[in-house]
DNA sequence: CATGTTTCTCTACAAATGTCGATATGAGCA
DNA sequence: TGCTCATATCGACATTTGTAGAGAAACATG
């Protein structure tokens, strides 16, 4: 299950909203960058194919998708990916940048923490 | 700086040796896969256009490669990219995963714990 | 019902990516 | 000095990705 960046945009909307029409996809999107609904429309019609979203229900001639496979589904193989690829499987080098680039708030360490905690029993 | 999952197999190697030529990276890559020195020896040159690799010394007519960017400045901001678009930016669920699905050592542990120390002082 | 609007369908295209073969060319050895 | 081997150069091609337009088809409303 790889998608591609702008797939993933459009997976992220559906995710959130459960299901989603194609013009409601596009004007989401569309807040953020300048495309055309067509563009979109490719986008979820590769998503349908790949078969990661379906026609979930139709309102006259408005369909719409929804997602089949869950966040965990898409995120675990290409978290690994990343991983191995840029951070040549070095999970230490890969927090360290966490730290670093990523401004951590108070209840990001606290979820951390408890993490570990857990982690630490089993 | 975006590299391609090929390029950063290249990147990894050269960062690792320092310096290489064609040949060894696609010896070192062909280990894992099936890949001819011709395809291998495209990539680097791709890199080289990219300007993230350069000619470091020539040796008869055998190129030495050496990277011209370090991993970090590699790595940030594709860690930033793949935080947002496949996180949606949520970095809880980013370590979440990262607990759950590979395997923390001890001394990833430690480190991390050393990571939260150091940021509560700052 | 005629017409404008919304949404879908289909096709197309450039750039990026992974893949490789043909061929030139320099190097070293017989 | 010629031949063989290693390496480099160049061009090519299929597939994926981001991008969009043309046109069909259903809808709503005056």
């Amino acid at each position: 299950m790889k998608l591609t960046s702008f797939e993933l945009d459009v997976m992220q909307y559906l995710w959130q909203q459960g299901e989603a029409t194609s013009p409601q996809v596009h004007t989401n999107i569309a807040k953020n960058r300048d495309v055309t609904y067509s563009t979109v429309k490719t986008i979820i019609d590769r998503l349908e194919q790949k078969k990661v979203i379906k026609r979930h229900r139709v309102d006259g001639r408005t369909i719409y998708y929804q997602a089949v496979v869950t966040p965990k589904e898409v995120q675990k193989p290409m978290l690994k990916h990343m991983l191995q690829k840029l951070f040549a499987g070095n999970k230490k080098v890969l927090m360290n940048q966490l730290f670093e680039q990523e401004e951590l708030s108070q209840e990001d360490i606290q979820y951390l923490e408890n993490l570990i905690k857990r982690n630490k029993k089993s």
